[in-house]
RNA sequence: GGUGGCGUAGCCAAGUGGUAAGGCACGGGUCUGCAAAACCCUUAUUCAUCGGUUCAAUUCCGAUCGCCACCUCCA
Protein backbone atom coordinates (compact mmCIF):
# COMPACT_ATOMS: atom_id res chain seq x y z
CA UNK A 1 0.00 0.00 0.00
CA UNK A 2 1.22 3.23 -0.99
CA UNK A 3 0.18 5.36 2.08
CA UNK A 4 2.49 8.34 1.07
CA UNK A 5 2.84 10.15 -2.38
CA UNK A 6 1.91 13.76 -3.66
CA UNK A 7 -1.40 12.71 -4.56
CA UNK A 8 -2.13 12.28 -0.77
CA UNK A 9 -0.72 15.36 0.24
CA UNK A 10 -2.41 17.06 -2.25
CA UNK A 11 -5.53 15.33 -1.15
CA UNK A 12 -5.09 15.88 2.45
CA UNK A 13 -4.41 19.51 1.86
CA UNK A 14 -7.43 19.99 -0.02
CA UNK A 15 -9.75 17.77 2.93
CA UNK A 16 -7.98 19.83 5.54
CA UNK A 17 -6.77 16.36 6.72
CA UNK A 18 -3.98 14.76 7.19
CA UNK A 19 -2.06 12.20 4.94
CA UNK A 20 -2.48 9.41 7.57
CA UNK A 21 -6.08 10.06 7.61
CA UNK A 22 -6.64 9.84 3.79
CA UNK A 23 -4.41 7.14 3.51
CA UNK A 24 -6.35 5.02 5.67
CA UNK A 25 -9.33 6.12 4.49
CA UNK A 26 -8.61 4.97 0.60
CA UNK A 27 -6.79 1.52 2.10
CA UNK A 28 -9.99 0.46 3.80
CA UNK A 29 -12.10 1.43 0.91
CA UNK A 30 -10.03 -0.60 -1.64
CA UNK A 31 -9.90 -3.40 1.19
CA UNK A 32 -13.76 -3.63 1.32
CA UNK A 33 -13.81 -3.19 -2.77
CA UNK A 34 -11.68 -6.81 -2.95
CA UNK A 35 -13.56 -8.47 -0.30
CA UNK A 36 -16.84 -7.92 -1.97
CA UNK A 37 -15.70 -9.07 -5.40
CA UNK A 38 -14.39 -12.73 -3.34
CA UNK A 39 -10.57 -12.00 -3.65
CA UNK A 40 -8.91 -13.24 -0.57
CA UNK A 41 -7.29 -10.96 1.31
CA UNK A 42 -3.39 -11.02 0.88
CA UNK A 43 -1.42 -12.57 3.89
CA UNK A 44 0.16 -9.12 4.27
CA UNK A 45 -0.68 -5.83 3.27
CA UNK A 46 2.39 -3.93 4.30
CA UNK A 47 1.99 -0.17 4.00
CA UNK A 48 4.94 2.28 2.54
CA UNK A 49 5.55 4.20 5.58
CA UNK A 50 6.33 0.89 7.72
CA UNK A 51 8.67 -0.26 5.37
CA UNK A 52 11.15 3.06 5.38
CA UNK A 53 14.25 1.17 6.84
CA UNK A 54 13.89 -2.04 4.20
CA UNK A 55 14.63 1.35 1.98
CA UNK A 56 17.10 2.39 3.53
CA UNK A 57 19.02 -0.81 2.79
CA UNK A 58 18.10 -0.90 -0.80
CA UNK A 59 19.50 2.81 -1.13
CA UNK A 60 22.02 2.25 0.84
CA UNK A 61 23.06 -1.31 -1.25
CA UNK A 62 22.74 1.09 -4.44
CA UNK A 63 24.78 3.87 -3.28
CA UNK A 64 27.55 1.55 -2.65
CA UNK A 65 26.99 -0.32 -6.10
CA UNK A 66 27.55 2.69 -8.09
CA UNK A 67 24.03 2.95 -9.60
CA UNK A 68 22.54 5.34 -6.95
CA UNK A 69 23.72 9.04 -6.11
CA UNK A 70 23.35 11.83 -3.74
CA UNK A 71 22.08 15.50 -5.29
CA UNK A 72 20.72 18.54 -4.56
CA UNK A 73 17.09 17.43 -4.35
CA UNK A 74 17.00 13.50 -3.26
CA UNK A 75 19.01 10.32 -3.91
CA UNK A 76 18.68 9.25 -7.31
CA UNK A 77 19.02 5.84 -9.02
CA UNK A 78 21.39 6.23 -11.96
CA UNK A 79 20.08 4.95 -15.15
CA UNK A 80 23.26 4.80 -17.05
CA UNK A 81 24.80 2.82 -14.78
CA UNK A 82 22.74 -0.20 -14.73
CA UNK A 83 22.97 -2.43 -17.92
CA UNK A 84 19.75 -3.86 -18.03
CA UNK A 85 17.34 -0.52 -17.82
CA UNK A 86 14.65 -1.24 -20.81
CA UNK A 87 14.62 -4.30 -20.50
CA UNK A 88 11.32 -4.84 -18.89
CA UNK A 89 9.74 -2.15 -21.63
CA UNK A 90 11.40 -2.65 -24.46
CA UNK A 91 12.52 0.82 -24.11
CA UNK A 92 16.34 1.88 -25.50
CA UNK A 93 17.99 4.30 -23.49
CA UNK A 94 18.88 6.46 -26.46
CA UNK A 95 15.06 6.30 -27.63
CA UNK A 96 14.00 7.60 -23.94
CA UNK A 97 16.65 10.57 -23.68
CA UNK A 98 15.15 11.89 -27.54
CA UNK A 99 11.99 11.87 -26.02
CA UNK A 100 12.69 13.41 -22.67
CA UNK A 101 11.87 16.52 -22.15
CA UNK A 102 14.78 18.87 -21.02
CA UNK A 103 15.70 18.12 -18.17
CA UNK A 104 13.09 20.20 -14.98
CA UNK A 105 15.95 19.19 -12.84
CA UNK A 106 19.36 19.72 -13.86
CA UNK A 107 20.77 18.22 -10.49
CA UNK A 108 20.02 14.91 -12.51
CA UNK A 109 22.58 13.49 -13.88
CA UNK A 110 20.43 12.13 -17.05
CA UNK A 111 16.90 12.83 -17.37
CA UNK A 112 15.78 9.64 -16.69
CA UNK A 113 17.10 9.34 -13.59
CA UNK A 114 14.33 8.61 -10.77
CA UNK A 115 14.14 9.65 -7.13
CA UNK A 116 14.77 6.97 -4.44
CA UNK A 117 14.40 9.28 -1.71
CA UNK A 118 13.25 12.84 -2.23
CA UNK A 119 14.49 15.39 0.24
CA UNK A 120 11.29 17.11 1.69
CA UNK A 121 10.00 20.49 0.99
CA UNK A 122 8.71 23.30 3.82
CA UNK A 123 5.63 21.45 5.50
CA UNK A 124 5.21 17.97 3.70
CA UNK A 125 5.71 15.23 5.97
CA UNK A 126 8.77 13.66 6.38
CA UNK A 127 10.92 10.69 7.56
CA UNK A 128 14.71 11.07 8.85
CA UNK A 129 17.31 9.18 6.62
CA UNK A 130 20.89 8.78 6.70
CA UNK A 131 20.44 11.22 3.74
CA UNK A 132 18.52 14.00 5.40
CA UNK A 133 14.72 14.37 6.14
CA UNK A 134 12.71 13.17 2.90
CA UNK A 135 9.82 10.61 1.72
CA UNK A 136 10.07 7.74 -0.36
CA UNK A 137 10.43 8.29 -4.18
CA UNK A 138 7.54 6.21 -6.38
CA UNK A 139 9.06 3.24 -6.85
CA UNK A 140 11.23 2.46 -3.66
CA UNK A 141 8.50 1.20 -1.70
CA UNK A 142 7.79 -1.86 -3.95
CA UNK A 143 10.90 -3.10 -3.78
CA UNK A 144 11.64 -2.69 -0.02
CA UNK A 145 8.50 -4.61 0.63
CA UNK A 146 8.85 -7.17 -2.05
CA UNK A 147 12.15 -8.36 -0.75
CA UNK A 148 11.27 -8.41 2.76
CA UNK A 149 8.05 -10.44 2.06
CA UNK A 150 8.82 -12.36 -1.07
CA UNK A 151 12.87 -12.29 -1.00
CA UNK A 152 15.26 -10.50 -3.66
CA UNK A 153 13.46 -13.32 -6.75
CA UNK A 154 10.20 -13.94 -6.83
CA UNK A 155 7.66 -15.48 -9.14
CA UNK A 156 4.59 -13.39 -10.41
CA UNK A 157 4.70 -9.90 -9.95
CA UNK A 158 0.84 -8.29 -11.53
CA UNK A 159 -0.06 -5.04 -12.40
CA UNK A 160 -1.71 -2.87 -15.01
CA UNK A 161 0.08 -2.26 -18.49
CA UNK A 162 0.14 1.18 -17.89
CA UNK A 163 2.69 0.85 -15.08
CA UNK A 164 5.14 -1.28 -17.08
CA UNK A 165 7.09 2.20 -18.29
CA UNK A 166 8.26 3.84 -15.76
CA UNK A 167 7.45 1.83 -12.25
CA UNK A 168 7.73 -1.57 -13.43
CA UNK A 169 10.93 -0.67 -14.79
CA UNK A 170 12.23 1.40 -12.52
CA UNK A 171 11.50 -0.74 -9.66
CA UNK A 172 13.13 -3.80 -11.64
CA UNK A 173 16.17 -1.77 -11.79
CA UNK A 174 16.54 -0.63 -8.29
CA UNK A 175 15.96 -4.03 -6.86
CA UNK A 176 18.08 -5.57 -9.16
CA UNK A 177 20.48 -3.26 -8.77
CA UNK A 178 20.88 -3.34 -4.75
CA UNK A 179 20.57 -7.35 -5.26
CA UNK A 180 22.89 -8.33 -7.99
CA UNK A 181 19.85 -10.90 -8.53
CA UNK A 182 16.84 -11.30 -10.95
CA UNK A 183 14.11 -9.75 -9.43
CA UNK A 184 11.10 -11.59 -11.07
CA UNK A 185 10.36 -14.47 -12.76
CA UNK A 186 6.97 -13.62 -14.58
CA UNK A 187 4.82 -10.21 -15.24
CA UNK A 188 1.49 -10.57 -15.70
CA UNK A 189 0.51 -7.12 -16.88
CA UNK A 190 -3.04 -6.64 -17.01
CA UNK A 191 -5.19 -4.57 -20.12
CA UNK A 192 -7.58 -1.86 -19.09
CA UNK A 193 -10.95 -1.88 -18.30
CA UNK A 194 -13.02 0.50 -21.24
CA UNK A 195 -16.50 1.64 -20.37
CA UNK A 196 -18.74 1.27 -23.47
CA UNK A 197 -15.79 1.41 -25.44
CA UNK A 198 -14.04 4.32 -23.79
CA UNK A 199 -10.92 4.43 -21.38
CA UNK A 200 -12.34 5.03 -17.68
CA UNK A 201 -11.97 8.91 -17.24
CA UNK A 202 -13.28 11.58 -14.62
CA UNK A 203 -13.23 14.30 -17.08
CA UNK A 204 -15.71 11.92 -19.31
CA UNK A 205 -17.72 11.00 -15.99
CA UNK A 206 -17.90 7.50 -17.26
CA UNK A 207 -16.34 5.31 -14.26
CA UNK A 208 -17.79 2.96 -12.58
CA UNK A 209 -17.56 1.86 -9.09
CA UNK A 210 -16.72 -1.52 -7.89
CA UNK A 211 -19.40 -0.88 -4.87
CA UNK A 212 -21.99 0.50 -7.31
CA UNK A 213 -21.90 -2.74 -9.61
CA UNK A 214 -21.85 -5.32 -6.89
CA UNK A 215 -25.11 -3.75 -5.87
CA UNK A 216 -26.54 -5.27 -9.00
CA UNK A 217 -23.79 -8.22 -9.77
CA UNK A 218 -23.02 -10.73 -7.43
CA UNK A 219 -18.86 -11.42 -7.30
CA UNK A 220 -19.10 -14.56 -9.20
CA UNK A 221 -20.65 -12.76 -12.40
CA UNK A 222 -18.79 -9.86 -12.15
CA UNK A 223 -15.55 -12.11 -12.07
CA UNK A 224 -16.97 -14.16 -14.85
CA UNK A 225 -17.22 -11.38 -16.82
CA UNK A 226 -13.27 -10.18 -15.71
CA UNK A 227 -12.30 -13.46 -16.50
CA UNK A 228 -13.96 -13.82 -19.97
CA UNK A 229 -11.73 -12.08 -21.95
CA UNK A 230 -7.78 -12.45 -21.50
CA UNK A 231 -6.14 -10.61 -18.81
CA UNK A 232 -3.64 -8.67 -21.37
CA UNK A 233 -6.45 -7.84 -23.53
CA UNK A 234 -8.76 -4.71 -23.10
CA UNK A 235 -12.11 -5.38 -21.42
CA UNK A 236 -14.89 -3.88 -22.09
CA UNK A 237 -17.58 -2.57 -19.29
CA UNK A 238 -21.03 -2.57 -20.62
CA UNK A 239 -24.33 -3.86 -18.77
CA UNK A 240 -24.93 -5.35 -21.59
CA UNK A 241 -22.27 -7.59 -21.52
CA UNK A 242 -22.29 -8.49 -18.08
CA UNK A 243 -26.06 -8.92 -18.48
CA UNK A 244 -25.38 -11.49 -21.27
CA UNK A 245 -22.39 -13.14 -18.44
CA UNK A 246 -25.02 -13.23 -15.78
CA UNK A 247 -27.23 -14.60 -18.06
CA UNK A 248 -24.33 -17.47 -18.60
CA UNK A 249 -23.98 -18.15 -14.93
CA UNK A 250 -27.49 -18.65 -14.40
CA UNK A 251 -27.07 -21.85 -16.07
CA UNK A 252 -24.04 -22.80 -14.14
CA UNK A 253 -25.95 -21.84 -10.91
CA UNK A 254 -29.02 -24.17 -12.03
CA UNK A 255 -26.87 -26.55 -12.75
CA UNK A 256 -24.82 -26.65 -9.21
CA UNK A 257 -28.56 -27.07 -7.74
CA UNK A 258 -29.85 -29.76 -9.61
CA UNK A 259 -26.86 -31.72 -8.76
CA UNK A 260 -27.22 -30.86 -5.02
CA UNK A 261 -30.93 -32.26 -5.24
CA UNK A 262 -30.42 -35.33 -7.38
CA UNK A 263 -27.46 -36.35 -5.25
CA UNK A 264 -28.59 -35.68 -2.04
CA UNK A 265 -27.49 -37.18 1.01
CA UNK A 266 -25.36 -39.61 -0.95
CA UNK A 267 -21.99 -40.04 1.16
CA UNK A 268 -19.48 -40.50 -1.45
CA UNK A 269 -15.56 -40.92 -0.45
CA UNK A 270 -12.41 -39.12 -2.56
CA UNK A 271 -11.59 -42.92 -3.35
CA UNK A 272 -14.59 -44.01 -5.01
CA UNK A 273 -14.39 -40.71 -6.99
CA UNK A 274 -10.41 -41.21 -8.12
CA UNK A 275 -10.93 -44.50 -8.96
CA UNK A 276 -13.88 -43.77 -11.27
CA UNK A 277 -12.42 -40.57 -12.84
CA UNK A 278 -12.29 -42.33 -16.30
CA UNK A 279 -10.32 -40.49 -19.41
CA UNK A 280 -13.43 -38.69 -20.64
CA UNK A 281 -14.27 -37.29 -17.04
CA UNK A 282 -9.80 -36.37 -16.93
CA UNK A 283 -9.97 -34.88 -20.59
CA UNK A 284 -12.03 -32.24 -19.28
CA UNK A 285 -9.87 -31.77 -16.25
CA UNK A 286 -6.73 -31.72 -18.47
CA UNK A 287 -8.56 -28.75 -20.89
CA UNK A 288 -9.06 -26.76 -17.79
CA UNK A 289 -5.80 -27.11 -16.27
CA UNK A 290 -3.75 -26.56 -19.60
CA UNK A 291 -6.08 -23.49 -20.80
CA UNK A 292 -5.00 -21.96 -17.39
CA UNK A 293 -1.14 -23.29 -17.87
CA UNK A 294 -1.21 -21.58 -20.95
CA UNK A 295 -0.43 -18.09 -19.85
CA UNK A 296 -3.78 -18.10 -17.97
CA UNK A 297 -6.49 -18.27 -20.79
CA UNK A 298 -9.43 -18.04 -18.60
CA UNK A 299 -11.59 -17.65 -21.57
CA UNK A 300 -10.83 -21.12 -22.60
CA UNK A 301 -11.04 -22.55 -19.25
CA UNK A 302 -14.16 -21.14 -19.27
CA UNK A 303 -15.48 -22.63 -21.99
CA UNK A 304 -14.10 -26.12 -20.29
CA UNK A 305 -16.51 -25.47 -17.70
CA UNK A 306 -19.38 -24.64 -20.12
CA UNK A 307 -18.81 -28.20 -21.49
CA UNK A 308 -18.73 -29.46 -18.31
CA UNK A 309 -21.84 -28.51 -17.33
CA UNK A 310 -23.65 -29.78 -20.60
CA UNK A 311 -21.97 -33.01 -19.69
CA UNK A 312 -23.53 -32.98 -16.10
CA UNK A 313 -27.11 -31.82 -18.09
CA UNK A 314 -26.51 -35.03 -19.79
CA UNK A 315 -25.84 -37.10 -16.88
CA UNK A 316 -28.61 -35.88 -15.00
CA UNK A 317 -31.46 -36.91 -17.28
CA UNK A 318 -29.12 -40.56 -18.39
CA UNK A 319 -31.06 -43.07 -16.51
CA UNK A 320 -30.26 -45.92 -18.36
CA UNK A 321 -27.14 -45.93 -15.35
CA UNK A 322 -28.06 -48.02 -13.03
CA UNK A 323 -29.64 -46.17 -9.78
CA UNK A 324 -27.07 -47.22 -7.60
CA UNK A 325 -24.59 -46.10 -9.62
CA UNK A 326 -26.11 -42.91 -10.70
CA UNK A 327 -25.41 -41.15 -7.94
CA UNK A 328 -21.52 -41.99 -8.14
CA UNK A 329 -21.52 -40.58 -11.38
CA UNK A 330 -23.48 -37.55 -10.67
CA UNK A 331 -20.98 -37.04 -7.78
CA UNK A 332 -17.85 -37.61 -9.83
CA UNK A 333 -19.42 -34.89 -12.60
CA UNK A 334 -19.81 -32.23 -9.46
CA UNK A 335 -16.55 -33.11 -8.29
CA UNK A 336 -14.96 -31.73 -11.21
CA UNK A 337 -17.46 -29.28 -12.13
CA UNK A 338 -16.63 -27.84 -7.99
CA UNK A 339 -13.02 -28.24 -8.75
CA UNK A 340 -12.82 -25.65 -11.78
CA UNK A 341 -15.25 -22.98 -10.25
CA UNK A 342 -13.29 -23.17 -6.62
CA UNK A 343 -10.04 -22.17 -8.79
CA UNK A 344 -11.86 -19.11 -10.25
CA UNK A 345 -13.73 -18.71 -7.06
CA UNK A 346 -17.10 -18.52 -8.98
CA UNK A 347 -18.43 -21.55 -7.55
CA UNK A 348 -22.04 -20.41 -5.97
CA UNK A 349 -22.95 -21.20 -2.46
CA UNK A 350 -25.89 -23.39 -2.60
CA UNK A 351 -28.04 -23.11 0.29
CA UNK A 352 -30.23 -25.96 1.17
CA UNK A 353 -34.06 -25.31 -0.01
CA UNK A 354 -36.64 -24.47 3.24
CA UNK A 355 -38.63 -27.32 4.77
CA UNK A 356 -41.78 -25.25 3.65
CA UNK A 357 -41.12 -24.74 0.20
CA UNK A 358 -40.18 -28.30 0.21
CA UNK A 359 -43.53 -29.44 1.27
CA UNK A 360 -45.65 -27.36 -1.11
CA UNK A 361 -43.58 -28.84 -3.67
CA UNK A 362 -45.08 -32.23 -1.95
CA UNK A 363 -48.93 -31.14 -2.55
CA UNK A 364 -48.49 -29.62 -5.53
CA UNK A 365 -46.84 -33.31 -7.17
CA UNK A 366 -49.51 -34.76 -5.40
CA UNK A 367 -52.13 -32.41 -7.15
CA UNK A 368 -50.50 -33.17 -10.35
CA UNK A 369 -50.76 -36.82 -9.82
CA UNK A 370 -54.55 -36.28 -9.08
CA UNK A 371 -54.85 -33.33 -12.15
CA UNK A 372 -55.80 -31.01 -10.19
CA UNK A 373 -53.99 -28.47 -11.71
CA UNK A 374 -56.27 -25.75 -10.40
CA UNK A 375 -54.48 -26.22 -6.77
CA UNK A 376 -51.47 -27.64 -8.43
CA UNK A 377 -50.43 -24.07 -10.70
CA UNK A 378 -52.28 -22.00 -7.47
CA UNK A 379 -49.11 -23.87 -4.87
CA UNK A 380 -47.07 -22.85 -8.20
CA UNK A 381 -47.22 -19.38 -8.31
CA UNK A 382 -47.13 -19.15 -4.21
CA UNK A 383 -43.58 -21.18 -4.73
CA UNK A 384 -42.55 -18.58 -7.64
CA UNK A 385 -43.05 -15.60 -5.51
CA UNK A 386 -41.17 -17.15 -3.00
CA UNK A 387 -38.48 -17.10 -5.23
CA UNK A 388 -37.87 -20.68 -6.45
CA UNK A 389 -38.91 -22.14 -10.26
CA UNK A 390 -39.77 -25.77 -10.50
CA UNK A 391 -38.51 -27.96 -12.96
CA UNK A 392 -40.84 -31.23 -13.28
CA UNK A 393 -38.64 -34.52 -14.70
CA UNK A 394 -39.66 -37.89 -14.78
CA UNK A 395 -37.45 -38.37 -11.42
CA UNK A 396 -39.16 -35.94 -9.17
CA UNK A 397 -38.88 -31.98 -9.40
CA UNK A 398 -36.11 -30.11 -9.01
CA UNK A 399 -36.50 -26.90 -6.61
CA UNK A 400 -34.64 -24.15 -8.10
CA UNK A 401 -33.76 -20.89 -6.26
CA UNK A 402 -34.00 -17.94 -8.93
CA UNK A 403 -30.71 -16.31 -9.13
CA UNK A 404 -32.28 -12.38 -9.12
C1' G B 1 7.17 10.41 -34.74
C1' G B 2 9.09 5.85 -31.58
C1' U B 3 7.83 1.21 -28.98
C1' G B 4 4.32 -2.51 -27.77
C1' G B 5 -0.62 -4.64 -28.27
C1' C B 6 -5.06 -5.34 -30.94
C1' G B 7 -8.82 -5.72 -35.35
C1' U B 8 -12.60 -13.22 -35.68
C1' A B 9 -20.42 -13.94 -36.53
C1' G B 10 -25.86 -9.24 -34.06
C1' C B 11 -22.79 -8.82 -29.23
C1' C B 12 -18.73 -10.92 -25.96
C1' A B 13 -14.58 -14.06 -26.93
C1' A B 14 -10.74 -18.40 -27.72
C1' G B 15 -7.82 -20.66 -31.41
C1' U B 16 -4.58 -23.29 -35.13
C1' G B 17 0.07 -23.81 -41.34
C1' G B 18 -4.62 -28.16 -43.20
C1' U B 19 -9.67 -25.75 -43.62
C1' A B 20 -13.26 -21.46 -37.50
C1' A B 21 -13.95 -23.44 -29.35
C1' G B 22 -17.38 -21.46 -25.87
C1' G B 23 -21.05 -17.89 -23.98
C1' C B 24 -25.09 -14.25 -24.82
C1' A B 25 -28.90 -12.75 -28.14
C1' C B 26 -32.11 -14.06 -32.45
C1' G B 27 -34.99 -17.71 -35.19
C1' G B 28 -37.31 -22.60 -35.70
C1' G B 29 -38.87 -26.91 -33.26
C1' U B 30 -39.71 -30.63 -28.93
C1' C B 31 -41.22 -32.41 -24.18
C1' U B 32 -44.77 -31.27 -20.54
C1' G B 33 -51.78 -30.89 -18.02
C1' C B 34 -49.94 -25.90 -18.74
C1' A B 35 -45.19 -23.92 -18.25
C1' A B 36 -40.06 -23.05 -17.74
C1' A B 37 -33.82 -19.24 -17.91
C1' A B 38 -35.84 -27.75 -19.62
C1' C B 39 -34.45 -30.21 -24.35
C1' C B 40 -33.09 -30.25 -29.77
C1' C B 41 -31.66 -27.66 -34.19
C1' U B 42 -30.08 -23.35 -36.82
C1' U B 43 -26.61 -18.78 -37.02
C1' A B 44 -18.96 -16.64 -39.99
C1' U B 45 -17.36 -20.75 -47.41
C1' U B 46 -15.03 -16.88 -43.40
C1' C B 47 -11.17 -14.46 -39.44
C1' A B 48 -9.87 -5.30 -41.03
C1' U B 49 -7.90 -4.43 -46.38
C1' C B 50 -4.28 -5.49 -50.22
C1' G B 51 -0.15 -8.19 -51.75
C1' G B 52 3.69 -12.24 -50.92
C1' U B 53 5.68 -17.26 -49.20
C1' U B 54 3.38 -22.31 -49.31
C1' C B 55 0.45 -28.13 -52.01
C1' A B 56 -2.41 -25.38 -48.20
C1' A B 57 -2.89 -19.01 -44.33
C1' U B 58 -7.48 -16.72 -40.38
C1' U B 59 -2.73 -18.65 -38.54
C1' C B 60 4.04 -16.85 -41.46
C1' C B 61 6.09 -12.18 -44.09
C1' G B 62 5.29 -7.08 -46.07
C1' A B 63 2.27 -2.83 -46.84
C1' U B 64 -2.19 -0.07 -45.81
C1' C B 65 -6.34 1.46 -42.78
C1' G B 66 -8.49 1.68 -37.85
C1' C B 67 -8.34 1.28 -32.38
C1' C B 68 -5.58 1.25 -27.61
C1' A B 69 -1.42 1.87 -24.19
C1' C B 70 3.32 3.86 -22.95
C1' C B 71 7.06 7.16 -24.52
C1' U B 72 6.35 14.35 -19.99
C1' C B 73 5.35 15.88 -14.60
C1' C B 74 3.11 12.97 -10.79
C1' A B 75 1.66 8.36 -9.17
Amino acid sequence: MIDIDDKIINKAAQENSTWDVIAKKYTEAYLEDIAKLNIDRADINPKATEEIEKMFDIIKKLIENGVAYISKHGVYFSVDRFPGYGKLSGKHLDELREGARVSVDEEKKSPLDFALWKFAKPGEPSWESPWGAGRPGWHIECSAMSSKYLGDTFDIHGGGTDLTFPHHENELAQSEGASGKKFVNYWMHVGFMNIEGEKMSKSKGNFIMVRDIVREFSAEVIRLFILSAHYRGPLDFSYDNLNAVKNGYREIYYTFQRLEQAIGAYNFDENIINSNINSANAGFMNMFTEALDNDFNTPEAIATIYKVVAQVKAALKNHNIPADKYKEHLAIWRYLLTKMCVVLKIAPVIIPVDKEIIDLVKQLDAFRLKKDYKSADDLKTQIANSGYLLEFTKTGTFIIKEMK
